[in-house]
DNA sequence: AATGAATGAGTCTTCATTCAT
DNA sequence: AATGAATGAAGACTCATTCAT
């Protein structure tokens, strides 16, 4: 028990437990924010737990106060990342399937990867990984059914004879278009093609 | 005659120089392809040395013998499938670009992803880090500079407004239709999509 | 106050900044010790970090917390033992170069040849390198360079036709009398060399 | 049994005994030299067998068809250094020690440190270790023994009061001298010394 | 006599993770 | 909750030596 412990006990009015939650929070999001900039420009086997404790600010061992391990932290990440990919389109609430928020997905779509630049790098050099794959499982089909359900769905209803394969075929293209921005984005004319885009939509 | 020199014809003569360059041709194929396979499957990071030598057949420090650092093994493998894709698809060849060459190139490019998956795996997964840019800077810029060109002055020919965009996009869409067919390779409907993208072009 | 609170001051509290530079310095300097008897002892080269581990009772990895390199470690022994060589013989302090001086010097040089026969061991087995020259160059520069330009210095007080020669040639000695030392320390007549330097001065 | 073999046999005149032992011995000494100049100038442990072979122009195969290991060809180096010391000094002739003798035997040692620079170096690099001293214990001991007893008996007749101790300085003394020459062969100024060292005896 | 392919033990070094404080 | 010392397993790489030719 130090000095500092007891003087804690004394002068500081005690956290509710909201306030230690907020605190925790806010610093899980510091650490794979951190982390997910490193993972991104020097991917995720090339940089140590310590770097990341480094450009975070705290000590190597408060990670794993947090994180159980490595791939968790890279798990959770990826996961959030995810998530906010679903919120942001807010996929769930397309049920019906019109031109406009088809046209509104794909601006969403490439708005998200202008602001979240580092998670596409990391998504795309991860995602040719079994091992990868394998730990977004669940995550992965949910998202990705949702979306290719709604397309295939949509390609029906424009009275498309192979739906199945146009929607595929969309998807590809967007990640062909994530791909070539993330390696090339001062000069890959995002705004043109998204125009380019939406047109043939 | 002395005893010693009649002993001389029995005794083994070096191999040849050209023996030499044999075997040093061969394994050094041997050796890029098992660890083509490991690092496309595993990962370059994730793959050590130890085990591409028990793949190949051989021990760590023979592959030491023939690449000097395991960077450089991935640097050749690199720059082999570079030399691959400019001879498999002609680039230097094609200087009157007409519809039909460009045709050819679209068929071969998705050939070639067909059969070098695990080129492309490899490939996809590197691509997104500034440290392999840097390591293929020259390469690259080479192979894929003479492609755009020739894809721009296509569409400048077929009279499009955008022609620079437009080949952005179509190499993107590349790309984007290498990894989903990778991603999935059974169920992508690559056949489909190359009828798709012809017809489109 | 919440039940986390209370347990907050039974948390144990890391340890201070002082605490970590205590164990610091204390385990910088033990390893530096063992490192230099075997280096001595052994050589540099066939000194493996390993065996200095386990002489120094800590894990390999260790190390590597307090010395970036093999090399590193080394060129700090060796510039500990020239801060030691300094200090020891108070060169900075002889401005006034009498006689006497010159004989303290002479007698703590020896003095510490006694004391520190392992630092002496390592430094001859590699100052004949280059590598290990240039490893040094500016704190050897500094040091000897002092030494050299106060013996000249005498030299030319008591009138001798060729200081520069004269103190080139007792830096010499010293340096065969500690190589012949080191060699057979039990045998070499130490002090009664020491005796006749002085004589001879 | 090579075409090669069989033309040796038809063309080439076989060659004498003698004449095998000619060639023998010159790759040796060959080898010998080579591996004296790396070891010297890059230390024995860091240098490889792969660039003695290399600078020597052979393969490293052939070099263990003339020595049954590294270590096997250090010691028969230090061992040719020695006698060549012997044989240079004809220290075996001294017999009746006068002064000119041994002025004649330190003139011959500085002037053999100027030529055999490359072997003292290697040879004072080494001598700090007990691993070499046990390679050559035997032959160090004649050669040393051999002087040492010389000097001794010289200074007795010269009617020093400890002739053990002034030849133990003695050897020191060119030993002092010759690790300076070597560490600074441009700016040590061997002959003056010389000239010194001789006037004092 | 000569080559260089091949081996494998050994070396330096890194890093995820644990632990005492 | 927080620190960084400490560990140990694993990885890249080297090199003396052997061996088939």
């Amino acid at each position: 028990m130090t000095e500092r412990s007891v003087i804690n006990i004394f002068f500081m009015s005690p956290r509710t437990e909201q306030q230690f939650e907020d605190i925790r929070r806010e610093k899980v999001e510091h650490i794979k924010l951190c982390a997910l900039q490193l993972f991104a420009e020097n991917g995720y086997d090339t940089t140590p737990i310590s770097k990341i404790a480094k450009v975070a600010g705290i000590s190597k061992g408060l990670i794993y106060n947090y994180f159980s391990s490595k791939e968790e932290l890279l798990k959770e990440i990826l996961i959030s990342g995810l998530k906010n990919f679903i919120s942001f389109l807010k996929i769930e609430e397309i049920d019906r399937i019109k031109r406009e928020e088809i046209i509104a997905f794909v601006d969403g779509n490439l708005n998200l990867l202008k602001q979240n630049t580092d998670y596409y790098k990391l998504y795309f050099s991860l995602v040719m990984q079994p091992k990868t794959v394998q730990l977004l499982e669940n995550e992965m089909r949910d998202v990705f059914g949702q979306i290719f359900e709604k397309f295939i769905h949509y390609f029906e209803q424009q009275g498309e004879d192979q739906p199945y394969v146009k929607a595929r075929y969309l998807l590809a293209i967007f990640d062909g278009i994530g791909i070539h921005y993330i390696i090339d984005p001062e000069r890959f004319p995002l705004d043109e093609i998204q125009e380019i885009l939406i047109t043939k939509i």
